[in-house]
DNA sequence: GACACCGTACCTACTAGTCGGTATGTTGGC
DNA sequence: GCCAACATACCGACTAGTAGGTACGGTGTC
């Protein structure tokens, strides 16, 4: 899937990939796709049969961009696994610049719009999160190991959190229009990493 | 305003504020709203004269509601402000059970979908987050006084981390279909909290 | 000429908002 | 006490416009 020969399909889900983080799934109708993507309905519906169709393929290439993207990064290539945690969070931080629509994250806005209207959808957009979630994990494991830090939580959750904080932070930062509040709560996710494999307090927690 | 003869008033802004969390503000029609309010359209066009006056009451009144309970809760009898505030989460944690729909944010979860295409709905419901958040400062400021906490951070940062990390679980929640992974993150956002104020190395902090 | 691809015109279901109408008070003059 | 006049609250059929989806025709390529 994804073949070279489908340049028009690959259009239509960049362009659906950024009207719908700026306009929300239901409110973007496919004729907004198709000018975006300078194409027309016949295009469209020539490339999916239907409107959710479109959701779900998008949410594919989301997750398949993004993966990309992370996994790509230089960070990647540093032995401390605290310091790749950190530096992803770094990442995150340097990424929220220009439009909110830009560096807005397309399976958690999607996923809270529709979660109860369009399951299908909701799963899709769900599944990347967790994909990219499972991601942190393995040097989640490493740092507690490395670090000795206790199991009062898992990694799964600590995973999880982050992107909680991400995902909220975009949330606050469409509030208020304000993309210097989402940056600031990174930093306090950041703070919390520190104080968690570093201070000495959360190192004796060893239950 | 909101005075004791307009009974279905009040009746259509609580339907709204359930029928939008559960289906999302451009997803829902005006007669799902009536319907679940058991009135009619007529009603509805008398008391509102456009669906989005209705959105902006209707965040109005999701500010005044939340606003009571917490004003109210029995943990804000005590003595500790750090004690008050990581009751604040306690409480925020003992609020998710049931649907979804009953227990998430409605200013979070409209904001974050109408945010470009309805600038005045999403500045109510950014006031009422705003507010809300601004409730929590007091405690914050008088927590870093007491026990010696530096200021490499804000007082506001923080308290609009804590709203970051509320609305990002309940991103997650949706997603996963999960309310116990919003509990987690809200675990984890009480042991930052007491980390931060705990532990020696965030008191060595006073920049 | 078969097929993938894409454009234009059209169909149809749906929905925000309108409009005439009814019912229920409420005020004030006598 | 009564009634005219008016305002408020509500109902439900209707309208005008919108948006998802279809039909079909044209074009390039193999």
């Amino acid at each position: 899937m994804t073949d070279a020969g489908h340049e028009s399909r690959r259009k239509l889900l960049d362009a659906a990939l950024n009207v719908v983080r700026a306009r929300g799934y239901t409110a973007t109708r496919v004729e907004d796709i198709c000018s975006a993507a300078r194409l027309t309905k016949g295009s469209f519906f020539h490339h999916f049969k239907t409107k959710e169709e479109l959701a779900l393929a998008a949410a594919e290439r989301w997750g398949a961009v993004t993966g990309a993207l992370f996994a790509a990064a230089p960070y990647r290539q540093l032995s401390d696994p605290l310091e790749r945690l950190l530096a992803y969070v770094d990442l995150r931080k340097a990424l929220i610049r220009g439009e909110l629509a830009e560096f807005t994250c397309f399976a958690g806005t999607t996923t809270q719009e529709v979660h109860q209207t369009h399951p299908a959808i909701r799963d899709a957009c769900g599944a990347t999160i967790r994909q990219h979630s499972g991601t942190l994990e393995a040097d989640i494991a490493a740092a507690m190991r490395q670090y000795g830090v206790g199991a009062s939580w898992t990694v799964e959750s600590l995973a999880l959190h982050t992107q909680a904080v991400i995902q909220g932070a975009f949330v606050l930062a469409k509030a208020t229009q304000d993309p210097a509040i989402a940056i600031a709560s990174l930093d306090h996710l950041r703070r919390y990493l520190e104080l968690l494999f570093r201070s000495p307090q959360a190192q004796e927690e060893r239950t």
